[in-house]
DNA sequence: GTTCAAGGCCAG
DNA sequence: CTGGCCTTGAAC
């Protein structure tokens, strides 16, 4: 027997500690947060904060700084599934998500010709052709174990690419920093690091890179893994090939001009996977110096794949 | 029919 | 702009 756990499970808003009315853009939020996220969402706001970014966020002071809370929304996790707001570049739902039907409002349906193996909102999140698939949870977790740095560099720099801006970045925060800023603050690891990004975006873009290929190139990524180490290998040898078999179709497909784009984007990918070793060697250093705070899942991540 | 989350509405 | 309340539509 248990005795009511449940009983008005006081939980309280991660954003600004107030009650909590429910699941609001995949977490519990109280409504006051949800109706802020919705309207700068949909609204597109932008904000700015005039002191140094790192205003405390609580029930009494959340209408002060509105750019502080908008992060904190973020960095606890709030997403806006399928609409993708452009100052926020496309949005990598975490596990959760899955909870409502159709996103909506997604245009550019990651279908990419005829292939059916992945659905979702433009397959936004890499984890969602695998949810509900056949692929067991041990395979999915050694897939993402495996590639899960090169997703995040995938992610920013495509974020880049159709961002535009050569002389800035734009993080997933929506936060926009100058790349002199950069150089400044960041330190030689970091700012090495988001040069050389820089230059692939400035390759990608170069190449036309479009959304139907970026979730493809995803999908590679996630299939990269040899099949030896997996317990179902024919489902993701399939995969792999429907994922290289499609990217080809659609580049000749679309981009019948440019006869060696499906190349190109496949060594795009080594330097993806290049950026990604040494985007690890820099967090990894972080931690090191104890420069990330604990408990952080990129460490653990990287610890996992350590052993 | 009930529940749940997204979006709309509108007084303050 | 904020946030409490309402409507909507989908899933069960």
């Amino acid at each position: 027997m248990d005795y009511s756990y449940d009983e008005d499970l006081d939980e309280l808003c991660p954003v600004c500690g107030d009650k909590v009315s429910g699941y609001h853009y995949g977490l519990l939020t109280c409504e006051s947060c949800k109706g802020f996220f919705k309207r700068t969402v949909q609204n597109n706001k932008h904000y700015t904060c005039t002191e140094s970014q790192s205003c405390k966020i609580d029930k009494t002071q959340r209408k002060r700084c509105p750019f502080c809370r908008f992060q904190k929304c973020l960095t606890v996790g709030m997403r806006l599934e399928g609409a993708s707001p452009a100052h926020l570049g496309p949005l990598t739902a975490g596990p959760q998500g899955a909870a409502g039907g159709p996103g909506r409002g997604a245009e550019g349906k990651g279908t990419v010709s005829g292939s059916r193996w992945g659905e979702g909102p433009g397959g936004q999140s890499p984890a969602g052709p695998l949810r509900g698939s056949s692929l067991q949870v041990a395979d999915q977790m050694t897939l993402l174990q495996n590639c899960w740095s090169e997703l995040l560099v995938l992610d920013h720099i495509y974020r880049q690419v159709q961002y535009g801006k050569e002389d800035s970045i734009l993080l997933v925060t929506g936060q926009e920093v100058e790349l002199s800023t950069v150089a400044v603050q960041a330190g030689s690891l970091l700012h090495s690091l988001v040069l050389r990004a820089q230059e692939l975006v400035l390759q990608l873009h170069a190449l036309q890179l479009d959304r139907q290929e970026f979730v493809c190139l995803k999908f590679l990524i996630l299939f990269s893994l040899d099949v030896k180490f997996l317990n179902n290998h024919s489902l993701v040898k399939d995969a792999q090939e429907k994922a290289n078999a499609a990217l080809l179709d659609y580049t000749l497909c679309h981009y019948p001009h440019c006869g060696d784009k499906f190349q190109q984007l496949l060594l795009c990918l080594v330097e993806v996977r290049a950026l990604s070793m040494q985007a690890k060697e820099y967090l990894y250093h972080k931690h090191l110096g104890n420069e990330m705070p604990r408990n952080n899942l990129l460490i653990e991540m990287l610890q996992a794949k350590q052993t």
